[in-house]
DNA sequence: ACAGAATCCATTGACGCCCAAGAAAACCCA
DNA sequence: TGGGTTTTCTTGGGCGTCAATGGATTCTGT
C-alpha cells in the first residue's frame, strides 16, 4: 500500500510549478484522479495534501456529524477551500498564488510525508517548528504505543 | 520470521553507499518494498531502521489518534523524518547526508540488531556508548522475566 | 490578439544497475 | 585437524536511466 514518509524539498519556478517528489506520486497510481487535494492547515503556516481517496474520507467523516452543526458547519471549511490541482505531464502542480503567500512560500517548498496524507511548508518555517517539537520528544522520553501487527496474533 | 540480531561494521563509500548485513537483509524476504525507513532516533545519537511492515504498523498506530490532534502532531516527527531507502543490487543504501552528519557518521558504520528493528551507529560512539551500560548491567544484577512461549505447553 | 494555462522539449545531476575484483566465511577431503 | 578450495559477501568504479528543473511552444477562452 505503501505510506507518505520523509522530507523533500523542491524548487518553486517563476510559473509557479513545482514537482512533487517521484516517491510520492508512486502512490497515486492506483488513484481515479491523477492530482492533490490541497488547504490551508488551520493548525499551522502549512498546506495540507491529500489523494482523493483520502478527501472522500474526510467527506464521509463530515457527514457523520450533525447536519447544521456548528462543528460540521467550521470543519466545512476544509472542503470549501480545498484545491484539486492536477499533475502536468512531468508530475508538477501549480500551487495556487494565495496559499503560496498565506504561508510564505518563495522559491522552494518542503514536502512533508504524514502516512496518508503530507504537507507543504516553507522550509525554514518547518525546520524552526520541527526543532522544538523533536527537542520534546527527546525530553519527554515521547513513546508510541503500537497497535497490534493485524495479520497474527504473535509480535 | 526471524530478529535483528548482532553488531555488523561495514564500510562508507564515496558515494555514501554502505552494504546492509547480509543476515538482516535476509529478513526481508517477505517484504512488499526491498529497502529500510530510516529516522533519527530521539534517544541515542543514532539512526533507527526498519521494514515497510514496521513503519505501517507505525502509521496505523498514529491514524488511531484524531486527524489535527497534537498528540498525532508530536508523534508525527517520526514519519516525517524518516526516509525510504531502496537496497541497491547489491544490497547496499545510501545514507542522507544530513542524516549521517547528523551523528557522525564518516566512513563507517554499525549496524546493531534491535530485534524488530535494528540501528545505525558511528562504532566508536556505539561502544563508549555500550560500556557503561553494560557495566552497570553487570553490577545490578539485571534480570529479564520471560514471557511463555506462545505455541506449546513444552519448555 | 492576449493572458493564462497546458503540453512539449532539452539539460543536468542524482540514482540504480552492471561488472569486476578483494575479503571472509563455509566446505571438503585427505 | 589442517590445508586447500569454493562460495558468498562486501567493496569499488563505470555507465545508463530517470527525476527534477527551466524554458519554449501551442492551446484556450474571452
Amino acid at each position: 500500500m505503501g505510506v507518505f514518509t520523509g522530507t523533500h524539498t523542491n524548487k518553486v519556478d517563476k510559473k509557479g510549478r513545482v514537482s512533487v517528489p517521484k516517491t510520492f506520486r508512486a502512490l497515486f497510481e492506483h488513484e481515479g484522479f491523477q492530482g492533490v487535494y490541497v488547504f490551508p492547515s488551520f493548525r499551522q503556516p502549512a498546506l495540507e495534501a491529500c489523494p482523493e481517496s483520502f478527501m472522500e474520507r474526510i467527506v464521509d467523516s463530515l457527514e457523520d456529524l450533525p447536519m447544521f452543526s456548528d462543528e460540521q458547519d467550521d470543519l466545512s471549511i476544509i472542503i470549501e477551500t480545498a484545491q484539486r490541482l492536477a499533475f502536468d505531464t512531468e508530475g508538477r502542480i501549480v500551487v495556487p498564488d494565495d496559499f503560496r503567500s498565506d504561508i510564505g512560500i518563495d522559491d522552494e517548498v518542503a514536502f512533508i510525508g504524514r502516512g496518508r496524507t503530507f504537507q507543504m511548508w516553507t522550509p525554514q518555517t518547518y525546520a524552526d517548528a520541527r526543532k522544538p517539537a523533536f527537542e520534546r520528544a527527546r525530553m519527554q522520553g515521547l513513546t508510541l504505543k503500537l497497535r497490534r501487527p493485524s495479520g497474527s496474533g504473535e509480535d
